[in-house]
This record gives structure tokens, sequence and C-alpha cells, in this order.
DNA sequence: ATCCAGGTGATCA
DNA sequence: TGATCACATGGA
């Protein structure tokens, strides 16, 4: 991997493992825009940045070296060793290896863990686009304005002592639906402290679970998608409708309950859980496998 | 018109 | 534990 700064810009060369359509069409990084030039746009710890890709060359712009090494390089995972976890995967079976193949691009991003507590809190029996119409109507309404770029205004996510100020009916005007009332409680909750979210990667899987299962609105699933998508988990396996049609489809030969498929799953692949529940749901949605 | 969407919480056996 | 239901909303 070469990187280099030039007129506001980071460039990253030869980068490997990294295909930003596929990372960011695989049910995370709901906020991130396609724009018309292919390339993305999103706020992420309150900055603007726009990302594109041209074969194995990543583009940053509107932003610059010093934020590449204290932000980007671990929000994009670049620190990760995908090539040696695809390959672990890839030799389990066969199926894991075309879903790799097929993944080849992926990668877990390091989201925040407010934004990955609210998001999937709304995924709850929704649908993802959704979500992420929801999400937007928040940001727009209540999140910090940070600025413009390329004539579009870009707002944060909304903290959560603003959405804990909002009423059940400002929330629901947002279309949150039946989850206002989850929202409204995790946002009192850890605007007052009563949860330290941010504390929350340091503990073991099993107890950062626990812990995020004690808000309402949070269960097994968006208890797993939180840990993975803003703690770093790895020992987990989040199963949802894709993940138990592409498990039963490729493991089970009978009707088996979600969690029990999860401790299966998570027997089967220790520490590559996490990663292979991203390859496989992926390659089941892409693919609709099971449907 | 009817079903479904990256499920959860409540209730009942 | 396991089964069943309601739950807001909008797209297919």
């Amino acid at each position: 991997m070469d990187i280099y700064e030039k007129d506001n810009m980071v460039v990253v060369e030869n980068i490997c493992d990294f295909h930003i359509d596929q990372i960011f069409d695989s049910g995370q990084g709901f906020r991130w825009k396609k724009q018309d030039d292919n390339s993305y746009t999103c706020v992420v710890k309150g900055k603007i940045i726009n990302v594109s890709q041209i074969g194995n060359v990543l583009y940053l712009r509107n932003t610059n070296i010093d934020d590449f090494k204290n932000l980007w390089y671990k929000y994009f995972s670049l620190d990760v060793d995908y090539s040696s976890i695809k390959d672990k995967i890839s030799k389990i079976d066969d199926n894991l290896k075309d879903a790799v193949e097929f993944g080849h691009g992926l990668r877990i991003l390091d989201h925040d863990e407010w934004e990955m507590l609210i998001t999937f809190i709304l995924s709850t029996n929704n649908s993802i686009q959704m979500v992420t119409k929801v999400i937007d109507t928040l940001c727009e309404r209540y999140g910090d304005y940070i600025g413009e770029y390329e004539g579009e205004k870009y707002y944060a996510f909304p903290t959560p002592q603003k959405l804990a100020s909002l009423s059940l009916d400002e929330l629901r005007e947002c279309k949150t639906g039946f989850r206002d009332k989850y929202i409204k409680s995790v946002s009192e909750i850890v605007s007052t402290n009563q949860l330290d979210l941010y504390s929350l990667s340091n503990l073991d899987s099993d107890d950062c679970i626990n812990n995020l299962k004690s808000l309402s609105g949070v269960g097994m699933k968006v208890a797993d998608c939180i840990a993975m998508f803003s703690m770093r988990k790895c020992d987990i396996f989040p199963v949802d409708i894709w993940m138990k049609r592409v498990m039963t489809e490729f493991y089970l030969d009978t009707d088996m309950s979600i969690p029990k498929i999860r401790s299966f799953a998570i027997e089967k692949f220790g520490y590559l859980s996490s990663y292979v529940q991203q390859y496989l749901f992926y390659y089941a949605r892409e693919k609709n496998i099971g449907k």
C-alpha cells in the first residue's frame, strides 16, 4: 500500500481486498451517498469525506494525510489483514470459497457505536431501503450541520442528547414507526451515561452483547450487528432472515432455530465468525440464495 | 390487495 | 425453551 497526499486528497495505491461498491452494498454504511461519478460521500467523525476507487487505487477527497492516519486508516479497516482471513475462510469448504471469491472486496468498517445502535434498532422488521430513508431524515432534521460539498449539504448523525430531547411524535414524524419508543429509551440511557456505550468494546463478546441486550429494542441480532460493525468483535454471528436461508441451504438438513444456527456457526467458525457472516450475507443477498 | 422487510417484546404453555 | 402475535411504514 502506497499512500500520498495531493490537492486536499489522499491517494492509496496498491490497495488489496477492497472494493467500495461491495462494501457499501453489504448492509453497512447506510449513510454513504453514491454520487453521479460513482464516488461516495458521507459525514464520518464530523468530517465530510468523499471516496472513489479505480482498480487498486483508492481516492479519499476533502481530507489530508493526518486524518488518514488518525481516522480513515482504521475506519476502513486497513489495519486488518483480509488476505489472511480470506485464505483461512476459503479453505473451510467450497461454499465459503465461492462466497469469498464473490465478495472479494468486502470489509467490515469500523463504524460509530451510537450510530450502529440506532441504525440497527431501526432495521428490525424493516427494509434496508427504509432504514436509509429514516436515517437521512433524522440527520437532516436533528443532526449538526457540517457543511457543503459539491453543492450538497451534509449533516452529522444526531447525538444521544438530541434524540433524547425529541418527543415520540417528533420521532414518529421521521418514520421510525413502532421503534420510536426504543429510540427514545436508548437515547435517554446513553445521553445520561447510564450505559457507557463507548467502553463496551473493551469487554469480551458475551459481556458486550449482554450489555447491549439490556437496551429495549435490542435483541440478539441487533446486538450482534452493533458489536460486529462498531466494536470489532469477531466471535459473533448475526443471524437474520438471509443468514437463516443461506445457512439452511449450505449446512443444515433440518429446520433449526435462529439461536441454534448462531451457536452452530460460532462453534464452527470461531474467531472468523463475523467475517464469514459478512461474506455469506453478501453472497446470499446478491444471489438470492434460499429465497 | 397482500406480503414482506438485516426482529423484538410480551404472553402463554 | 418454544410458539405465536402485534408492531408502523412503504415498496413490490
